[in-house]
DNA sequence: GGAATAGTGTCTGTAAGACATTATACC
DNA sequence: GGTATAATGTCTTACAGACACTATTCC
């Protein structure tokens, strides 16, 4: 069997993989959590849903593919968004055309532009994750698979990060975060007791400034918080970040 | 930009990525967890450790070629270890003679055979992961910051599955099942505690038969435990798996 | 005042961690 | 008996979940 770490073997002996990065990019919108997909135009699967992304270049990381893909097709900096390696997909009829790996990647951010810093609208639209659980959604080559592997992830990840304020501006309110973890979860959690797992899970702080803080819509007014900086490891050693997800 | 979801775009015309898939295979032996490694015969990194693995094959799933490779180099079948995919690795520098994208996995096995099926000597050996976290270890290309991630992921699903139990014969004490726990953590567990938490978790069962189960060393003789399968999901629902890290 | 949201307080059940105690083997 | 391991029990503390209550806004 050849062996890439053994001399004397010829890699241009092998048939090419093409290796692409694909995102799966979660953001929320209308009260709903959403994916951020492309419409194709072409075959196969013309008219289908298909994530974000396109070849990795000969000269590119994995990574930096991904964040150019995710630039190119929604305008999105790496400072905009978290972006994760999620898991890496190679069936070798995932693709009609020729044998394709793909590494995919999932991301959230706060918001989307309507334009790239270019000028021209963005390809990219958003689709609610609910009608894709549910099949309503036709998908691409086996980014369904991806899509809710991507899913799974995100809601694993809420339960032991911070990464849900990722969701929302640096400066939020607890009540919004609560409301980013009951669409992604799907369920209702307390506020009360959110309020206080929120702070004993020592993963954040209040915001200096107050003042300026316009409050919008009914009841009390909320105080602003933002994520401590990781770099602030002294004392308060958290044991889980937030909230666990109900188990029903 | 090219994109292979979009008609029209010629493949061929892209320079061909060679795609590997790499075993990071973990088993207890001499009271130490260890690794499987592969010790390079030429250049580059000659002399230096590599991790199990090669070419994914033109027609060949990711999965299968990760369970291919190992049962090559080590005589293991899918039937004997837990393989599931760590993350994929694809500087463009990371091989010096070519662009390779390394999809690496990650496995346990109870113990490692000395000989294949076939009847010849397994090229692999056993490396203490503690030397190599000390840094005593050469390991060609990027293969030390893989063997670091798979660790750390190891010691992550210990935490919420029953994992360990596949560094075990299928019929196993609870006390073996500790000392798995402590080598992978480098901790010490309370043995109460953890029969404790072992027992709540309803991740395990007893075994029927445990007249025939001999018993070797000092101390009371203690009862044969197996995995419950995953199939029986009625009624204890396992909020964790074991028992949780000690945070120092 | 009524409704809605923010934030605090209280009570209870569960489980983790520390540690003691008993049980059963080998030497 | 001494030692080692298995298994059970006890006590304390921490925290999740349920829920009541106060605070502050808009209507």
């Amino acid at each position: 069997m050849p062996n890439p770490h053994v001399p004397g073997y010829d890699p241009t002996a092998f048939p090419p993989f093409a290796v692409t990065a694909d995102v799966v990019l979660f953001t929320i919108e209308d009260g709903a959590l959403q994916a951020v997909l492309i419409r194709r135009g072409g075959e196969p699967f013309r008219g289908a849903w298909a994530l974000p992304g396109g070849f990795v270049l000969p000269d590119e990381d994995l990574d930096k593919a991904a964040a150019r893909e995710l630039a190119e097709e929604t305008g999105l900096t790496e400072a905009d968004c978290h972006l994760q390696q999620l898991s890496t997909y190679g069936d070798p009829r995932r693709d009609p055309r020729m044998r394709v790996v793909t590494v995919a990647y999932w991301a959230v951010c706060a918001e989307l532009p309507e334009t790239r810093p270019g000028g021209d609208a963005i390809a990219a639209e958003l689709v609610r994750t609910d009608r894709i659980e549910k099949g309503e959604v036709v998908l691409a080559f086996d980014h369904d698979r991806i899509l809710r592997d991507a899913l799974e992830r995100l809601r694993a990840i809420l339960e032991t990060t911070a990464l849900g304020a990722r969701f929302l501006a640096p400066a939020f309110r607890i009540g919004a975060l609560r409301r980013v973890y009951e669409l992604v979860w799907s369920t209702r959690l307390d506020p009360g007791n959110f309020q206080r797992g929120f702070r004993l899970s020592g993963a954040f702080e209040r915001c200096p400034n107050q003042n300026g803080a316009a409050h919008k819509g009914r009841g009390r007014p909320a105080a602003l918080w933002r994520v401590r900086e990781p770099a602030n490891s002294s004392g308060t050693a958290l044991r889980r970040l937030v909230i666990r997800r109900p188990k029903k």
